[in-house]
DNA sequence: TATCTCATGTAAGTGGTTACATGATTGC
DNA sequence: GCAATCATGTAACCACTTACATGAGATA
């Protein structure tokens, strides 16, 4: 059985490309991985000892002066195979709780005070978005031009397509935004016209 | 304090607008909320408990002959200032874990083989987000058309927001799949060629 | 006969977060 | 002197899912 648990595979992924400790990979969450996937250390660390425990990683410990001892991880064969089962099983595509459209909805049953507030985390998500996409931009150009991808190796051209992923997914809610604005100021407006 | 319990508000929100027993609520998740939200119905019958025994809802049992007694719940004073007070609060906006993109990612470090498993879960992600996104064109022509929303209450386009939402994520999600399947044609075919 | 709908619930587990803890080293 | 970085971990909690249970009535 081939279970949910996402993060380990992240992880069998992160250990399939080079040997790391849990702090190491958690340090990505904040750069590569970050472009869609989250953890914190704590979670990643109670993985990391789960999945020893299951054979899946082993690792070494690497003594160091004046800091802890670094527990460095790599994957095992039958990690290996896990990971290669895992991506031959269809992916059970559920559905995301979108606390912000809650916000929306409540927004239009508490009226006029709900689309005054519903406006200001509107606002913010605006300026949120922006900035977002605006990072992801500037790593494309920076990283990703034409003819650096054309030669890039196939690991890499993937991991690119998951930032292309976050661009659009960012454009699409930017686009949205717009959207809603256009209703809030048109249902706030009739308010002042009356 | 006021927590992320995210379900709470979309019940809240709910027994804002009518009364309503767990079990409609429930169906509802299948219908306009589930653009958004899912929930099961333990779930939503347990937190609906809990709701009552801090006094947010409170319920009247409305006995049926040959079924169970209902459980009609009603949203209280004190329900009310909870959900004004967590509209006035800022979202936290974490970003969300996506499974997908481990696989792309995971596909890169598996080799052809990886990139020949990660064509058929994208075949069969494009054909679930063009059924998703016919049937929100379907809802959205039938009962949105532009006519129709300028005279809505303000509730009702506030939920059409949602639809839109959901419209513009799967149009995104399509046109990234385009870039995979071009990115995958390249790194796939590329073989052939050798 | 079997499955579906109505309508409620319990129990156990999973995936993930938050708070707390340790202890040396580096930089403001 | 204070915070940040390196590097690990425990404990408690939260949100949510899955499996199981009940029991009548309607539908295939």
């Amino acid at each position: 059985m081939i279970g949910k648990m996402s993060l380990r595979y992240v992880l069998l992924t992160v250990l399939m490309e080079t040997d790391a400790t849990g702090y190491e990979i958690t340090k990505e969450f904040d750069t590569v991985l970050g472009y869609f996937w989250q953890a914190s250390h704590q979670h990643v660390y109670r993985e990391l000892k789960r999945m020893e425990e299951e054979g899946l990683v082993r690792f070494e410990v690497a003594p160091q002066e004046g800091k802890p001892d670094r527990k460095v991880y790599s994957i095992t064969g039958s990690g290996r195979d896990l990971l290669r089962a895992w991506m031959a099983e269809p992916l059970s595509q559920r559905r995301v709780n979108d606390e912000l459209m809650v916000r929306v909805v409540a927004a239009g049953v508490l009226g006029a005070e709900g689309l005054e507030l519903l406006k200001k985390e509107m606002a913010a998500r605006r300026i949120a978005h922006e900035k977002r996409l605006k990072e992801y931009l500037e790593i494309e150009t920076e990283h990703y031009s034409p003819e650096a991808v054309a030669g890039m190796p196939d690991a890499i051209r993937l991991v690119y397509l998951t930032l292309r992923r976050g661009i659009l997914v960012q454009r699409a809610t930017l686009d949205w935004l717009d959207e809603v604005d256009a209703t809030l100021a048109e249902l706030t407006g009739r308010v002042g016209e009356g």
